[in-house]
DNA sequence: AACAATCTCGACACCCTGTCGAAACGCGCT
DNA sequence: AGCGCGTTTCGACAGGGTGTCGAGATTGTT
């Protein structure tokens, strides 16, 4: 079961109107300047007008390129969620090569992913409370990642290395709930989180207990 | 370890400014039509105006009870923790007698809690990203649960039930990031969620497995 | 040069927030 | 009854954000 992107919204039509020129820089421009004022504040504080002249356009210039402020975002959430799928690769094929090494591999390079784009993420995190189609695009993505876990998790219990128990995608959700919501509040560094340097051993050991009840899985 | 509230912010006096008359009522006008608004559309699509005009008062009159539309969400926030922190009351400390049980009782009980009141708590799960006292205040929370899951984990292992194996508290950390998002997922009914009915089972089947590595864990 | 598609912006209407200061109300007091 | 003093209410304002329109500038093509 290889990560393929199964796109909720196309990354190349999201922003502008069909036909192109020399505006294609303007809107990198936009994009990139998004990315950088993240980092500074929080997306809620971050207006149209602050991106349109981070960009060097006037703030109307801006609804050319994109329809709002959240089309941006989702842009760059579609990035970053292809970045993620490419990095996670097969890994979910050769799981019974050496379990607990591919499902290391897999958390590992998610969080690697998403790290090298924490502003992004995070912004989502934030956004996804007010804005309908972020909520929507996140779930889709999310629900991509929860069937190819379920799908190995069944795989793995049918050559008999993990036991039955909860039903596999009930157990998918569960997972990939909690690495969200632990990784996102590590990168933040706000309330109680787990170190950065030891949070992809932590969820990994409870993705194993709870696949096979045993942090030491066998083998094919 | 009974959970006892250590409150971030007085409930008493988030609200209003000392000195109090005939306009209690309105205060709590305020605050059971904000509960009311919240379950008809999303917190940040609700605006002062609504909130005053649905407690019978002009929007200046709003400012006088509240200082902001987060502080009434925080003042119901306060509330709810309460009564969660009340509702698990000192299952924590009778763990021994028969963990499996005491373990389900205090996620279903914070599930009852949060399911009663399923709009303040999604709220706060979407105010969470754009406003930071509500962010603080949930942060708290969190850490106090935090604390007290990762006593009564120490104490399994002190005992000789529950094996070592990661810092107790980095466990305590996912396990309950991983209720908040998985709960919140199945009370907003979008993207991947377990459905309420076994939510409980399933969050309490990961929680045994990565405390005890087995469902079955043993009594006194 | 002329045309059309692409791109830009000044100006406008609208909504929301937060803060005045003035006025109305309730109530104990004389 | 009339006074005084906190409590409570609101009309009106300033400030800042969004999204849209139509006119004008720029660019590539013929």
């Amino acid at each position: 079961m290889t990560i393929a992107r199964a796109p909720a919204g196309n990354a190349t039509t999201r922003g502008r109107r069909a036909g192109r020129r020399s505006g294609d820089q303007r809107e990198l421009a936009i994009l990139s300047t998004a990315e950088r004022l993240m980092t500074e504040r929080p997306f809620a504080e971050i207006s149209i007008d602050d991106l349109a002249r981070g960009a060097g356009i006037s703030r109307p210039a801006f609804y050319f390129y994109f329809p709002s402020k959240d089309a941006v975002l989702l842009t760059l959430l579609d990035r970053v969620t292809a970045e993620a799928d490419a990095a996670a690769g097969d890994t979910l094929d050769r799981m019974a090569e050496d379990p607990r090494s591919r499902w290391r591999d897999l958390i590992g390079r998610f969080h690697d992913t998403f790290r090298a784009h924490k502003a992004v993420v995070l912004a989502c995190g934030q956004a996804r409370g007010a804005n309908a189609e972020v909520r929507e695009l996140w779930s889709a993505v999310l629900e991509h990642w929860v069937r190819c876990t379920q799908t190995a998790i069944e795989a793995e219990r049918r050559r008999g290395a993990a036991p039955d128990g909860l039903p596999a995608r009930d157990l998918a959700i569960a997972l990939n709930s909690m690495n969200e919501r632990v990784m996102c509040a590590t990168l933040a560094g706000d309330g109680p989180a787990v170190a950065e340097s030891g949070v992809v051993d932590v969820l990994l050991d409870v993705w194993l207990s709870a696949i096979y009840r045993s942090t030491t899985p066998p083998s094919a």
